[in-house]
DNA sequence: GATATTGCGGATCTATTTAGTCCGAGATAT
DNA sequence: ATATCTCGGACTAAATAGATCCGCAATATC
């Protein structure tokens, strides 16, 4: 059971966004060099979060990527899920009902009990992080850090390497 | 974030050798024509059970394997641990403290906010399945169920097939 | 209107993990 | 004592994820 080591990089670049003055933007060029991550592999991911409707991105010369809406209303686990999907990470194949021990379907009906009980743990997982939103995050930040991404960010000029 | 298919599998197997009466055993090849899976690669993950000590094999002829302390005193979540190791899902590798916008090392004293999130979110899921013991799932199952188990799982013959 | 910059999607290649098989060491009932 | 049955770990193949590259469409700038 692994996330893609590529989540860290989507949650601290949309933690980044949420940072930027309303209609600025910030490149996958920037992001990746802001972070010194692989560029184009960067770039690929940030899509799946366009796709998903937590970015909005702009092509063209100064274009890039943006919040897609207000940091309050974007939850870690809405980002993770557009990353890695939102299925549990436990799959019920119904091996209760294969084999020589398999169980008559009239005592099937119901879900299995320990398929229950691990999606009741995906359940708390999940709420604990639809409980998050990037504004929370912002609000535990030090004090100069917006200013300061955003400085450090925007400074960022392409066709640098 | 995806667990091992193996792991159905033995939740399932741990829950039929928690229907034996004490001292009886199960060998591989028995659960697996019982569920109908590989034998040998079955065999390989139990071992894993075996390791972490929830297990307890017995060889030779007439042996196999029985649950190493009472079911009550066995979780979910140690037996999903012992198939998929108990490392989070999320690693943080600090990327806040590469590249460019790489943070002073006196502001990376506290954990990362994003980690601790992360965190806090797999103890959730941790905590769930803990509260599971096989003796909370049996005591869930029809009436009969492991008389049932109990007769169709010894009732297998070695040198079937 | 030409150009450079940027996002987007597909095709491709590699590496890691997972799935599955095999054979040998050890123990026990006969 | 022996033959058989068991676990145990080493080994091989398939699948999946990770990572990269290239061409296309769109837009602001010159």
């Amino acid at each position: 059971m692994k996330l893609p080591g590529s989540t860290e990089w989507l949650l601290h670049c949309a933690t980044s966004l949420a940072q930027l003055e309303p209609g600025e933007t910030a490149s996958a060029a920037q992001l990746a060099e802001y972070y010194d991550l692989p560029a184009p592999y960067l770039a690929k991911q940030l899509q799946a979060l366009v796709r998903s409707g937590l970015l909005s991105a702009t092509t063209g010369p100064r274009g890039g990527f943006r919040l897609a809406r207000a940091a309050s209303e974007i939850t870690l686990l809405q980002i993770v899920e557009a990353v890695d999907g939102a299925q549990s990470p436990y799959e019920c194949r119904e091996i209760r009902q294969q084999g020589r021990g398999a169980l008559p379907p009239e005592e099937c009906r119901r879900i299995c009990v320990l398929a229950a009980r691990m999606a009741d743990a995906h359940r708390a997982w999940r709420k604990s992080l639809a409980g998050v939103s990037l504004a929370d995050v912002l609000a535990e930040l030090p004090e100069g850090a917006p200013a300061r991404t955003r400085s450090l960010l925007t400074a960022i000029t392409p066709q640098r390497r």
